[in-house]
DNA sequence: GCCGTTTTCGGCCCGACTGTTTTCAGTCG
């Protein structure tokens, strides 16, 4: 896929140009290109060879251009010229948090630094002070800031951010002074991961409420404190940013610091050639000056002929567009799940028996479970051989015999070999109700061993589904080095289902493939994964994956009827 | 660099906090 390869270029113009000081709206033009490129849901080249670029909104003539050459060539003169003599390491100062562009350029036309080693090195020998527009505390904060860096690198995982933001809703929620409480940021549209956590508190005097929430224990740092704003670092290591507003004014609020920013960025250009400008206070109309406070979200939306927007789509990606329409997607609801299609018993890695997975689903409402182990190759995880699984198929059948209210799916998630072949045969295979394939060696072949694989693996007329796509794993393992684009088409030929791996740490196809698969028609489970009954659970952090990537309820096959479901695998195969 | 049912030139989303100045620029979200 070559919209990634445009989008960074785009990105790294940007920056460059932002540290020469070049025009303000130049630069944004740029990052504007790049977020729409990122976010296509097909690829770039197509649109290139219909002559359709600047169709796109934000792409004219000179971008397009660029874009041509950078499918063409890789890169682009323009860019190659202004790396030239551009040191590399001043975009890596960019980001430091704290230091921007505008100062970059001044300690590099002063003091000639280019990299975040000497620049940490003249900060303690106390050079930077001097510099124009600088002072003592600059430089501390230029130190704090390269420390903050090197330290950082992981963002936080929603699964855990999400029950700390909890926690603290419920602390606030005892203070009496506060008449409304939301989570806001990322962390409300459900992104995999997030950098901290956004909380908006009302109440009628905000700067006294303020100053007695910095008194909170759970806060081991204050950041940043204003009469409306708290940044702080909490206890467990989570940056928390707070807003205080007044009652009458939580709406338009939340809406703004949910974000995102490029979401709120196109709504307010929309305010804007209505006659109205918005912020976190309310929406104002430009003439009169007269301010309308929304009484909720759907409210605030529908001043610019919207329906209400779920958080999950805020990121610019289509939604206002398609709200303008009135054709935004009916998105999954938990409640449409009806069973989850990959699940570890305790014949292979998995902790719970299938009798108490059974259990387990049965409570939480489903019609059918897939009891999916691992296979042989696997030894690490007790992979089961052909004789193993043949006792597991006995064992499920009695079960099914005995229970009810649930049926209990045959399966394996089974590898797929180095060599591209499969781990068990055909004649074993086409027994089962579920056949998962995936990856689980040979992380390190290059793009086209790795990508060949799963394409085989989606041609064999046995596999269903191919898990976890990508391999990654947040903030422990980078995605292999697969060409998605091939497999997409390999699953749309097939008609191989692609899942959403509901595991926390995985989440994965994200939500930007998810998309990409559902305008190709292809569709997708969305499985937990779980090594346990309790893990069953985990379904929701694929629901929000598959809600941030458009998908209906029709889009994803566990939201099938048992009986539509086993045509839908029985056709399959 | 993009865009146009007021415009092909002159606009382009909005505000809080910090630090350096002394009325504002830089950075961030």
């Amino acid at each position: 896929m070559r919209n990634f390869e445009v989008a960074f270029i785009f990105n790294d113009i940007a920056d460059i140009l932002e540290i020469k000081g070049e025009n303000f709206f130049k630069i944004r033009a740029y990052r504007k290109a790049a977020h729409i490129i990122e976010n296509l849901p097909f690829e770039i080249e197509e649109l290139a060879r219909k002559s359709q670029l600047q169709e796109i909104e934000g792409i004219g003539k000179a971008l397009e251009e660029k874009i041509r050459e950078i499918i063409n060539t890789g890169t682009c003169r323009y860019y190659e010229e202004l790396r030239k003599d551009f040191p590399r390491g001043l975009v890596e100062m960019l980001k430091i948090p704290g230091l921007g562009a505008k100062k970059i350029k001044v300690i590099y036309d002063n003091l000639g630094i280019s990299s975040i080693e000497e620049l940490e090195k003249a900060a303690r020998a106390h050079k930077l002070r001097a510099l124009p527009g600088m002072g003592v505390k600059t430089e501390q904060s230029i130190l704090k800031g390269i420390q903050t860096l090197k330290g950082q690198g992981d963002r936080v995982l929603l699964a855990i951010a999400l029950p700390v933001a909890n926690r603290i809703v419920d602390i606030l929620s005892s203070i009496k002074e506060i008449t409304n409480i939301g989570i806001a940021g990322s962390l409300r549209r459900k992104k995999d991961t997030v950098k901290d956590i956004d909380i908006v508190v009302a109440a009628k005097k905000p700067d006294a409420l303020a100053k007695d929430l910095l008194k909170l224990p759970i806060i081991s740092e204050v950041i940043a404190q204003g009469p409306t704003k708290i940044s702080v670092m909490l206890n467990m290591g989570i940056q928390l940013d707070l807003r205080v507003v007044k009652p009458h004014e939580f709406y338009s609020a939340m809406q703004h610091f949910t974000g995102s920013k490029e979401h709120n960025a196109k709504l307010r250009s929309i305010a804007l050639k209505n006659g109205y400008t918005l912020n976190e206070y309310g929406i104002f109309e430009k003439e009169s000056g007269e301010v309308f406070c929304p009484k909720s979200e759907e409210e605030l939306y529908s001043k610019f002929g919207m329906p209400y927007i779920i958080p999950e789509l805020r990121e610019d990606r289509g939604e206002i567009e398609a709200a303008l329409l009135d054709n935004l997607p009916d998105v999954v609801k938990l409640e449409d799940i009806r069973g989850d299609l990959h699940v570890h018993s305790n014949f292979s890695d998995g902790i719970s028996s299938i009798e108490a997975i059974a259990e387990k689903a049965k409570a939480l409402g489903y019609e059918y479970i897939a009891i999916t182990d691992h296979s042989k190759s696997l030894r690490i995880a007790r992979g089961l051989d052909e004789r193993r699984l043949r006792e597991q198929l006995e064992i499920i059948k009695d079960l099914n015999a005995k229970s009810k209210g649930i049926r209990i799916l045959t399966g394996i998630e089974v590898d797929i070999l180095t060599d591209g072949s499969l781990d068990l045969g055909d004649d074993i295979l086409k027994e089962l109700d579920v056949v998962i394939a995936s990856v689980h060696s040979g992380f390190k072949q290059d793009q086209k061993t790795l990508t060949s694989r799963i394409v085989k693996a989606c041609y064999n007329p046995y596999v269903n589904i191919i898990a976890h796509p990508t391999g990654r794993i947040l903030n422990g393992r980078a995605p292999y080095d697969v060409d998605m684009d091939s497999v997409l088409e390999a699953a749309a030929q097939t008609g191989t289902v692609l899942e959403i791996n509901s595991s926390p740490d995985r989440l994965d196809l994200n939500d930007v493939y998810v998309k990409r698969a559902m305008e190709k028609g292809i569709k997708i489970a969305i499985n937990t994964d779980a090594h346990s009954s309790e893990a069953l659970t985990d379904i929701m952090y694929g629901i929000w994956v598959a809600r941030r990537g458009w998908l209906t309820a029709e889009n994803i096959i566990n939201t099938f009827s048992l009986e539509k479901l086993l045509e839908f695998l029985k056709v399959m195969k």
